[in-house]
RNA sequence: UCCUCAGUAGCUCAGUUGGUUAGAGCGUCGGACUGUUAAUCCGUAGGUCGAAGGUUCGAGUCCUUCCUGGGGAGCCA
C-alpha cells in the first residue's frame, strides 16, 4: 500500500515513483483520448496534473470526475510532456469520493467576484484566492508565536467573557442565559441580573488588555492572541463584529520601548510571509494587488515614521488643501489626515505618540505637560490604523483621578487599580488588528475575505 | 447610522426617448479534436428583470416604500 502525499510534496518529488495523491477536481479537460485532472489538495496553491488515458477506464466513472469532485488516484510520478508543471501523475486507477453535480455546484473554473464567494463561504476556501489568503493567515499566526515565544513573552489566555463592561473600546455583546420573554426585574422594573448565570451582567470582551495588564505585572512579558468583540454598527471593508487581536504587554517598557517593538514585530510578521508563503503571495500578487510585493519589500526595509500627534497637525495645518473635517489640536485625526501623512506627506508607515488626553482611554500615560498622554496608533498605507497603543498609567492617583473625571464605574475596575497599589511599574502594551495585518499582507481589500467565516452586522451566516 | 451606486440566465454584464416573442460572454449539457493549461471549434438548454405598491393603453426602463450588496464617511483594531 502507497502513503498517501500531499500535491505540495508531489509537485517537489523525483518522477519515476508509484504515488497515491487524493483531492478535489479543479478543471478537467481532454478528448476521446486523453484527459487532463487539475487536482488541488488545499496543501498548496498550485495543482498536480493527472494525465488519464481515457479508453483504459470505464466511462461512466470518469464522467463522475466533474469540477469539486473528489478523487483518489494512483500511479507513476512523470516529467511532464507539458508546459506549466514539471511534473505530473499518469494514471493507473482511479476512485472517485464524492461526486459534484456541475449543474448546481457555484464554483467555476473562471473568476467569480469577492462579492458572490462572501455568499458562499463555505466553499470559497476552495478557490485559489482563498486558499492563498487562508494559507498566509495560518502563517501569520504561527508567526506570531513564534515571534513573541522566542522573546520569552508568554501567551496569555484572558477572558473572552468579561464582567467589566469598562474596557472602554465600544459597545459590546451581552452574554446571557435569561429567557429574553420572561426577564427578571427588580422592584425599581431594572433588569435583576443577580439570577443571570454568573449572577452579574457580563459581555463578549471588547479587548483583553487589562487582564493582559495583571499578566504583565508578574510574569514581565505577555500577548495576548483572541476573538474580541464589538457591536459597533460598522459598516466598512476594515471592521468585523468579530475579529483576531494580538496584545503584547510589556513590564517595564516606555513608550519607545513599546514603539520599537511594535515596529519590530510587524516587519518580523512581514518577513515571515515572503520568506514562508512565497508562492501565494507571487498569485495575489498577479491576481489582486499588482504592486503588493514590493510594497511588503519596502515595509520591512525602510524606518517608520516616529513623531507626535502635535507635530502632525502642524503639517496637516501647512499641507494647503481643504479638509472635510476641519485639523485643530484637541481633535481626533480623520482617515483624511492619516491617509495624507501616511500616503503622501511620508510615504512611509507612522507611529504617532502624545495624543490630547480628551481623545483617547483613561489607562493612558499622562505626559507632565498635562495635556497629553503616552498613546500610540501606528498608521499603514491602504489600512489605516493596525496599531493602537499605549505606555500604561501606572500612578495610582493619576488613573484614579482619570476614572473618576470620566464616570467610570470604579468597582468594576477594583482588580485593575490594585495593581497600582501593589508594586506598580511602568509597562505598555499595544493591540494589534490581526485581520488589518492580514489585509495589508495579502493586497485584499475588504476585511471580510481575510477570515474564513465573517461577522458583520446583520450577518452571521455559516 | 449617514451619503452614494447597484440588483436582469448558474456567474459577469448589455438592454436606446417607456412599445411586440428579453440579449451577449463565460459556465452547464451534447458533439468535434492524440497533450490540454482560464484549451479551441460547432450546437443545446437556461429568465416571476430583488420585493410590494403606484403612474400608464403599455413598465426591465418612470415614481414610492422596503430588502440585499458595493463604495465613501463616522465609530475603531
Amino acid at each position: 500500500m502507497i502513503k498517501r502525499e500531499k500535491v505540495k510534496e508531489l509537485l517537489l518529488s523525483e518522477p519515476g515513483q508509484e504515488v497515491l495523491a487524493k483531492g478535489w477536481v479543479r478543471t478537467k479537460r481532454g478528448n476521446k483520448n486523453v484527459m487532463f485532472i487539475a487536482l488541488n489538495d488545499g496543501s498548496t496553491i498550485s495543482n498536480i496534473q493527472i494525465v488519464v488515458d481515457v479508453p483504459v477506464f470505464d466511462e461512466d466513472m470518469l464522467k463522475e470526475i466533474t469540477t469539486g469532485a473528489s478523487i483518489r488516484v494512483t500511479g507513476k510520478l512523470v516529467k511532464s510532456q507539458g508546459q506549466g508543471q514539471s511534473v505530473e501523475i499518469v494514471a493507473r486507477e482511479l476512485e472517485v469520493y464524492g461526486t459534484c453535480d456541475p449543474e448546481k455546484y457555484p464554483l467555476q473554473k473562471k473568476g467569480h467576484s469577492m462579492e458572490f464567494l462572501r455568499e458562499i463561504a463555505h466553499l470559497r476556501p476552495r478557490t485559489n484566492t482563498f486558499g492563498a489568503v487562508l494559507r498566509i493567515r495560518h502563517a501569520m499566526a504561527f508567526a506570531i508565536h513564534k515571534y513573541f515565544n522566542d522573546r520569552g513573552f508568554y501567551y496569555l489566555h484572558t477572558p473572552i467573557v468579561t464582567g467589566s463592561d469598562a474596557e472602554g473600546a465600544g459597545e459590546m455583546f451581552r452574554v446571557t442565559t435569561l429567557d429574553l420573554d420572561n426577564v427578571p426585574k427588580k422592584a425599581d422594573g431594572s433588569i435583576d441580573y443577580s439570577e443571570d448565570f454568573f449572577g452579574k451582567e457580563t459581555n463578549l470582551t471588547v479587548s483583553g488588555q487589562l487582564e493582559g495588564e495583571l499578566g504583565a505585572l508578574s510574569l514581565g512579558e505577555i500577548y495576548t492572541f483572541g476573538p474580541t468583540f464589538r457591536a459597533e454598527n460598522s459598516n466598512t471593508p476594515r471592521h468585523l463584529a468579530e475579529f483576531w487581536m494580538i496584545e503584547p504587554e510589556m513590564a517595564f517598557y516606555d513608550i519607545n520601548d513599546n514603539m520599537d517593538l511594535a515596529e519590530d514585530l510587524t516587519k518580523f510578521l512581514i518577513r515571515y510571509a515572503l520568506d514562508n508563503c512565497s508562492e501565494d503571495l507571487e498569485f495575489l500578487n498577479r491576481m489582486i494587488d499588482k504592486g503588493l510585493i514590493e510594497r511588503l519589500h519596502f515595509i520591512t526595509d525602510n524606518d517608520f515614521v516616529r513623531t507626535t500627534y502635535t507635530e502632525a497637525v502642524k503639517i496637516l495645518e501647512k499641507a494647503g488643501r481643504k479638509w472635510e473635517f476641519p485639523v485643530s489640536w484637541g481633535n481626533d485625526l480623520k482617515a483624511e489626515h492619516e491617509r495624507y501623512l501616511v500616503e503622501e506627506h511620508f510615504k512611509r508607515p507612522v507611529m504617532l505618540t502624545d495624543y490630547p488626553m480628551g481623545i483617547k482611554a483613561f489607562y493612558m500615560k499622562q505626559n507632565d505637560d498635562g495635556k497629553t498622554v503616552r498613546g500610540l496608533d501606528v498608521l499603514f498605507p491602504r489600512i489605516g490604523e493596525i496599531i493602537g497603543g499605549s505606555q500604561r498609567e501606572e500612578i495610582y492617583e493619576k488613573l484614579e483621578g482619570r476614572i473618576k473625571e470620566l464616570g467610570i464605574p470604579e468597582e468594576d475596575l477594583w482588580w485593575y487599580l490594585e495593581t497600582r497599589k501593589f508594586g506598580s511599574v511602568p509597562h505598555s502594551g499595544f493591540g494589534l488588528g490581526f485581520e488589518r495585518l492580514i489585509l495589508f499582507v495579502t493586497g485584499m481589500s475588504n476585511i471580510r475575505d481575510v477570515i474564513p467565516f465573517p461577522r458583520t452586522p446583520g450577518s452571521a451566516e455559516f
